[in-house]
DNA sequence: GCGACAG
DNA sequence: ATCTTGTCGC
């Protein structure tokens, strides 16, 4: 995959800045303004998951949970072959293709499953022209987006990101790792902070943690001689959920 | 040259 | 994103 020339570049700046004008920053729910989530029966999750040397094939996992039990209602994994190359600040432009697909393909399928929320891996309005991952998916699918990041984006203190970045940014506290949560789509800050906290059994909210870990398995059946055998890191993801390092995550919330 | 770099 | 084992603690 070639680096992309400045001017796709500037045609994508371009684009993020008219879809941003789209994205709404408060609730919109009837849900999303009551104590306990009530009228919540849905949240989903996407993620793509690629293996060791690969940078061109992933495979696109949607998930959608019950709420507030977080069991696994639904679950599609697609093997695709991506055609942007993953550049900071532009994440979208990799990974929102597919994984509005596999919205698509669910309502069609089956739209009573649709999820009324979607957690995103990545930022939302936490991003160097507050138009993440979380952003663009949610205002190309319509529906209501949270974007979790695990590692901290750098966005300069430019006046408006500033007290985005006040707002915006949530961590949890001391001894283990914190997620960053933003604003994607239809949802306020303030409820996206609640729900995930809602969503979160460890560190990583429960809806993305699944679409990866299912995003996993989708590649035992991708080349089996190379995959099925014992392999140290797939096995790994099974054994690692109920260790300690993981359990103390769920101190932060 | 050095730091940054969501996934 | 992925490469990667054991080990300490509840």
């Amino acid at each position: 995959m070639s680096a992309p020339s400045d001017d796709l570049i500037r045609q994508w700046e371009s684009e993020q800045a008219s879809l941003r004008q789209r994205v709404l920053e408060e609730d919109t729910e009837d849900w999303q303004r009551e104590p306990h989530f009530s009228g919540l029966e849905r949240v989903g999750g996407v993620d793509l998951s690629f293996i060791k040397g690969d940078n061109v094939n992933a495979c696109a996992q949607l998930v959608v949970l019950s709420f507030p039990d977080l069991e696994v209602l639904y679950e599609d994994s697609r093997m695709v072959t991506l055609t942007a190359p993953y550049i900071a600040g532009f994440l979208a432009f990799r990974e929102t293709p597919f994984l509005l697909e596999a919205l698509r393909r669910l309502e069609r399928s089956q739209p009573a499953l649709l999820p009324q929320v979607v957690f995103v891996d990545g930022n939302g309005l936490f991003h160097y022209r507050e138009f993440g991952l979380a952003c663009h998916l949610g205002v190309l699918s319509g529906l209501p987006c949270v974007g979790v990041a695990k590692n901290l984006l750098q966005v300069q203190g430019v006046s408006k990101s500033q007290e985005h970045q006040a707002q915006a940014l949530r961590s949890s506290d001391g001894s283990s790792k914190p997620v960053y949560v933003s604003v994607g789509h239809r949802i306020s800050v303030d409820t996206a902070v609640r729900l995930t906290h809602a969503c979160c059994r460890y560190r990583v909210p429960e809806p993305i943690r699944q679409a990866t870990v299912h995003g996993d398995r989708c590649w035992e059946d991708v080349s089996p001689w190379e995959h099925g055998r014992p392999n140290p890191a797939r096995i790994k993801v099974e054994e690692k959920l109920p260790s300690a390092a993981v359990l103390r995550d769920k101190s932060c919330f």
